[in-house]
DNA sequence: GCAAAAGTGTTTAATATACACCCATGA
DNA sequence: TCATGGGTGTATATTAAACACTTTTGC
């Protein structure tokens, strides 16, 4: 079914950046491609956009069909576009990236992919395309996007210690913090929700669970506020 | 010369915001379009990519093409691909924003356009294809970023007066700064070179001239600085 | 001499930093 | 009872904010 056209067109996919956090450690998803080029090679999940279909709803659908992740919530990263970087011709990739709690998200290979998991992005496979550039742009977003918008909590499960958000920010700023100054100022702002409930099946005392007050959140940054860690 | 593939693929544009600083008022260069669909009408620079040719060289091209506008640093703000945003079909374009001293950059209408000019952001024609959502997000980025990057000295010439700085940061942030905390501010900061010069030709005590010290800027943000307004 | 913008310091309030011990719990 | 992580306060240093007058220059 050959499509022509006046004028010479790229090709246009997306890839997914998905992270979570495992422990101390940051993870993205990766897949094993299924098809050529670079069949059984890693890669970000990703695949070509559909006829007439809007960018994000294709980042989530080519998400769900290789790794069977949902409901995820994709920002728009960047587009690369430069020649050779597909071998297959000029083709232009459209990144998402997004955060998750690793431990509620299990990726599986779906129908588009020959295997999918959690890999360490200090422990990676090598990976195809310009793939390894793509993910290194999106560990500097999430490094210089964490400091000022509150995105951290979305790697973290809705009910959350004050040392599990701390060591969050800690892996991904890669510095140590101050326990008792952290602590003051995250209660200082005001966006947390004490939920008056504790750990349980921990083996030492129990740590206070917190939410992240996002409707606070929203008023506050539309009466200008903004979010500094 | 018709080409064709075995999948659709959309048509790729690019687009370029270049603002510009005009004593208090922000502006930017948009071009009245020479072509069909609305003709006439006023747009973003911008056009189709060419064949294996890179994404920023594309934006460069065309905004050299329709204004004649060169050596200008465009950095890439944000790709749009809903359909329906382009009666023709499905198109996708990846939107550039720049920063110029307006006074030293005088777009002009070039080959592909049948005018070129600045235009207040607060006082804009109607735009074409979804160009004003486009521009919207340009300003945007640039309120958030003038606060936590040094961009801002792209807009203002080599030699500035601090009070020209202050101006700047006024007008982007819509907002009044103290003078005296300002200057503090700015100069402990130690990015701004003395020139041990003055402004000539005013009616009035003329200022001292600064450049911005982009060495030292590179240096200090290798060593983990950051750069805070 | 006056209009117009340049330039300059101090006081007070708020925030950041550094730092060490007791508490609760399960094994 | 001990190992493990949870939880807390204070003093000091740094930074932010508020605020008004004198200086220089051209007309």
């Amino acid at each position: 079914m050959p499509y022509t056209y006046d004028f010479p067109r790229p090709s246009v996919t997306v890839d997914c950046i998905v992270f979570g956090l495992d422990n101390k450690e940051l993870k993205v998803v990766l897949i094993q491609r299924k098809t050529s080029p670079f069949i059984d090679s890693w890669a970000l999940p990703g695949g070509f956009i559909g006829e007439n279909e809007a960018l994000d709803k294709a980042a989530k659908r080519e998400l769900a069909e290789e790794t069977g992740l949902k409901n995820i919530f994709l920002e728009q990263l960047f587009t690369f576009g430069d020649p050779g970087r597909d071998p297959r011709g000029h083709t232009i990739t459209v990144a998402y990236f997004g955060l998750v709690s690793l431990n509620e998200h299990n990726p599986r290979a779906a129908s588009d992919a020959k295997k999918a998991g959690w890999f360490s992005v200090n422990k990676l496979p090598e990976l195809v395309f310009d793939h390894a550039a793509i993910l290194k742009m999106a560990l500097e977003r999430l490094k210089g996007k964490v400091r000022y918008q509150p995105i951290g909590f979305e790697l973290l499960p809705k009910r959350f210690t004050l040392t599990q958000l701390q060591q969050l920010y800690e892996t991904i700023l890669e510095k140590t913090l101050d326990k008792r100054n952290f602590r003051k100022k995250i209660i200082r702002l005001g966006l947390l929700i004490d939920l008056n409930e504790t750990q349980q099946d921990v083996a030492h005392r129990a740590a206070r669970l917190y939410s992240f007050d996002e409707k606070r959140y929203l008023q506050l940054v539309e009466n200008g506020f903004i979010f500094e860690v």
